[in-house]
DNA sequence: CCCAAATAAATTGTATACACTTTGAAAATC
DNA sequence: GATTTTCAAAGTGTATACAATTTATTTGGG
């Protein structure tokens, strides 16, 4: 039987709003799938994870039934809940997506964008850097994704940013299932080189940036589906 | 008090998998919401629909949690749920992010559209138009919505066609909110011409087609915020 | 008669109880 | 010894109970 154990409270770094029960429970489970500390297929037992938190299992149900919305989670019926395992296909769509509506997004921003968003910009890529000098594995995940969120959010559009936000968290989970070789220096160094086109109102060369950038990452997945697929891993020769 | 006797169990067209109870109420209100029966501000409350569908309060709290996350109905702390009523603004974002996925879906589609794509879509265009036709109006406001979700999924992309489907039920929440003057006929008529220049693959037409499209049915919307607005309407000259 | 405080009714949020399903192990059969 | 059957343990699905909050109503001044 796999422990729990690992899954704690994370000090809450936002902060913003009194987190309800079952948002404090989202956030936790999110953020030890994205650090990696709750690996894909791993069961999610519904009393354990009430006895973790303390609350009951009508808590947890809600957060699980959330978290399967985010397609974090799967949620089969009778069967209970698990991290999910997005297949390779599931990995390529998300990819497709993500390369449409985000190079849809530079060519936007080219037209729209202010000196004070570059500032921003700037700003965000200064902690990303910062994240990655000190090796901080889980802060840097998030910045780096959180730099395509600030795209759309300097476009002013909320539901472009929350459906690129769910977009990432995928994302997320698809890189460490097939583990990602591209490292978070070469991520980090794209964005600089797109932030670059931006202020030059460059929209051909942002794109193109952009859609390298984004097939980077998918082509450095590890896509051997013999070691992602127990059942084809385990077939007799 | 409201009265929400207007709630009852739609036929179920589809018929696919058994529906378990919450997604049959899912469906109930969903279809309820789009043909006009619940309008919008509607106050829902649990119990009332736990005992018209005669299931517990656990059911339909799924449910209203489930439809919340689609945007069609807002969910206020202790407070309860509500037919959402989307702002201008968020309005506007979502035809935004509707204009850059499918200008993108529809160049995307020229380059790798087959004959028996086009067969399908003329097969819908014939559904369409016999909606049209008969004014089966709940049918032919799911026919043009699903046309654009037909285009996502004529790309073989799962994950886009879902995206798509989100934004289309907003859209269609929107349309009957802000009583859109967009008549279907001629909504009908763009769809046409739209496959017309996915046939001759001819992007640069199809793209335009599309993205005209729907700045139509925006344009078309009665954005008039005193009238929308009860705050605003009656505030004292 | 109108407004405000107090009280009652209605509604939501959470926990718990219980039936049903799945899962894993022990016992029986071939 | 391997395979099926039977049974128990664990887990999920739904209903219900109860506390906490909000909303409506009544009551008591002004």
């Amino acid at each position: 039987m796999k422990r729990l154990n690992h899954l704690q409270v994370v000090g809450a770094k936002e902060a913003a709003a009194p987190p309800g029960s079952t948002q404090r429970i989202v956030e936790s489970i999110t953020t030890a799938i994205v650090e990696r500390r709750l690996m894909p297929g791993t069961k999610l037992t519904e009393q354990k994870i009430a006895d973790i938190f303390d609350v009951s299992r009508t808590i947890v149900r809600q957060a699980l039934n959330q978290l399967s919305r985010e397609h974090l989670v799967v949620l089969e019926p009778a069967r209970g809940a698990s991290v999910a395992m997005p297949s390779i296909e599931e990995a390529r769509q998300v990819f497709e997506v993500r390369a449409m509506i985000e190079s849809a997004m530079v060519r936007q921003l080219c037209a729209q964008i202010t000196d004070l968003h570059i500032v921003q910009l700037r700003a965000h890529l200064r902690d990303e850097q910062e994240a990655v000098r000190r090796t901080d594995v889980s802060g840097r995940t998030r910045l780096l994704a959180d730099f395509h969120v600030l795209l759309a959010r300097l476009l002013g559009n909320e539901v472009l940013a929350q459906l690129l936000a769910d977009l990432l968290s995928r994302s997320s989970l698809i890189s460490l299932m097939y583990q990602s070789a591209h490292s978070a220096v070469h991520s980090q160094d794209e964005h600089l080189h797109i932030v670059d086109a931006l202020e030059k109102r460059d929209a051909r060369t942002a794109i193109r940036l952009m859609e390298h950038h984004i097939a980077n990452v998918e082509r450095n997945l590890r896509l051997n589906p013999n070691s992602t697929d127990l059942a084809d891993a385990l077939r007799p020769l």
